[in-house]
DNA sequence: TTGCCTGGGAGCTCAT
DNA sequence: GATGAGCTCCCAGGCA
């Protein structure tokens, strides 16, 4: 047993603890089911996890497909879960990566669902999106019950950093690419900015000439010279809310 | 009018 | 203990 098979095992049975804690209790186990059944099941090496997933891999699910914008979720092939433990260190499930795994896990396909995997685009079903939020906030472990709207505003907060920001169309936000690549998901290519990308942001710093000084520390990351980069790829420019967020032709690298 | 969505901002928890 | 990140919570306003 290495110290990083010591490590991932630890963090797995925090996740189950929580996940147990804020779940049995409360009746609403059956979202987590797969989840469960993956943490539940005690791994010890990376080759017994099931499917082609490969531990040291950025990419967990190779063989995703890109949906129909807007049509039925697309069953995965293999589990679609990471692991918490791909964090470093004890850092806290963040909404993002809920949301991912939410988008994979056939069990909330009447939450959320792709609205273009390729794109990283996803929306949430009008009808249960408040069960999600829940799911959310138990996962979490809060006292009181999430909502869509408490789900929705931290979503928005995203927006600031450009991990993931609202799309105009109704209850429709985009992953970033480059945290789409982080997490396992087919983005497109994430435009170069002289570092590596992948699971590894970089960490220059980005001169946006705001003619508000003070929105600048907003765009001082990678994510947001690749989002600009990246919006001009794609015909959805359209459909985003680019000019709050992201000037188009003021970033500048220092 | 009502419900849904969005944004501001204060405050809390946790990791560093 | 200080600090910052990442939410959480509440509220107000816009819109269909």
């Amino acid at each position: 047993m290495t110290t990083l098979d010591n490590d991932i095992n630890q963090h797995f049975q925090d996740a189950i603890d929580v996940i147990q804690q804020h779940t049995v209790d409360t009746g609403e186990y059956k979202y987590y089911d797969p989840l469960m059944r993956m943490c539940c099941h005690p791994v010890t090496h990376p080759s017994e996890v099931p499917g082609p997933y490969d531990w040291n891999e950025p990419t967990p699910w190779p063989h995703v497909r890109v949906d129909d914008p807007l049509g039925p979720p697309v069953p995965m092939e293999y589990p679609q879960f990471y692991p918490i433990t791909q964090r470093k260190g004890r850092k806290k499930l963040r909404l993002y990566e809920f949301l991912h795994e939410a988008l994979g896990d056939p069990n909330t396909a009447d939450s959320i669902q792709w609205t273009d995997r390729g794109t990283g685009t996803f929306h949430f079903i009008s009808k249960n999106k408040e069960k999600l939020a829940e799911c959310w906030g138990q996962r979490k472990g809060n006292r009181k019950t999430m909502t869509y709207q408490k789900m929705a505003r931290a979503l928005r907060n995203y927006s600031r950093t450009g991990e993931i920001v609202k799309v105009r169309r109704k209850l429709t936000y985009q992953f970033n690419p480059t945290i789409l690549d982080r997490l396992g998901g087919i983005g497109h290519p994430v435009p170069s900015t002289g570092h590596s990308g992948v699971g590894h942001p970089g960490r220059e710093v980005l001169l946006h000439q705001q003619h508000n000084p003070a929105e600048q520390s907003y765009y001082s990351s990678t994510a947001a010279l690749d989002w600009h980069s990246w919006y001009g790829q794609y015909a959805l420019q359209g459909d985003y809310e680019l000019a709050p967020s992201f000037p188009s032709s003021t970033v500048t690298k220092i």
